[in-house]
DNA sequence: AGACTATGTGAGTATATTGCCATATAGTTA
DNA sequence: TAACTATATGGCAATATACTCACATAGTCT
């Protein structure tokens, strides 16, 4: 594999871990509406805020967030909407998981 | 947050992370085109078999990929092909990040 | 200026992930 | 059966990640 391909993977998998945590899961979908701010986010996925901040500027790091200033606020929005296709990529996972569960189930 | 939507993020995020590691993404990208066995795999990532091999079990645990196995040789593809989407996806967020480093570059 | 609020960060601990080696398992072929 | 090939796994060391607490920074309001 060529090196300028290597270097690709590297990025996206860098994109990938950024979305790969059940907490930046929760603010990508409560984000889909809409940009926040910290103190909304962190009441709305019930942690910290200053580990809801920590695991904010990994998504900012790593390209999936952006976000503003306001007086003593800081919102947070998606910079790329196709991650809230990846969510419904990984439901459709999980369903196709489901089904093959069930089909076991079925021919017990 | 409800119980059932945190037991979600975790499920989908088990899939992100699944997915979130250079030499994965580099798998998932050469079975895009169909099913391999580890060896060809293997060699076409450029690493030992038996790291490609766990490697492949992530993905497999996850229900990003299934394998069946012929003989001697376990052939794997993937599973749902929207995660092909979601490189795409990745690529996206890379030129969208391309395009704000340009735009500084010309402000200089 | 002083009190207050929102956010970010350093340090430490706990835990998870990765890669490598050696070895085990399973199927093939002579 | 013995040698061989493909794949999987146990154990270990190195590294990365996550959470918490305390504290720093920055903006607001009286």
């Amino acid at each position: 594999m060529s090196t300028s391909k290597n270097l690709l993977y590297e990025k996206q998998a860098e994109i990938a871990k950024a979305i790969a945590h059940p907490l930046r899961i929760a603010v990508i979908d409560f984000l889909k509406d809409g940009e926040r701010c910290v103190c909304d986010i962190a009441e709305h996925v019930g942690s910290e805020r200053s580990n809801v901040s920590r695991h904010l500027a990994v998504m900012v790091n790593a390209g999936v967030l952006s976000c503003r200033k306001e007086g003593l606020k800081v919102f947070y929005w998606l910079r790329t909407p196709c991650v809230v296709d990846f969510l419904g990529c990984t439901t459709r996972v999980l369903k196709c998981q489901a089904q093959e569960h069930e089909q076991i189930l079925s021919a017990l």
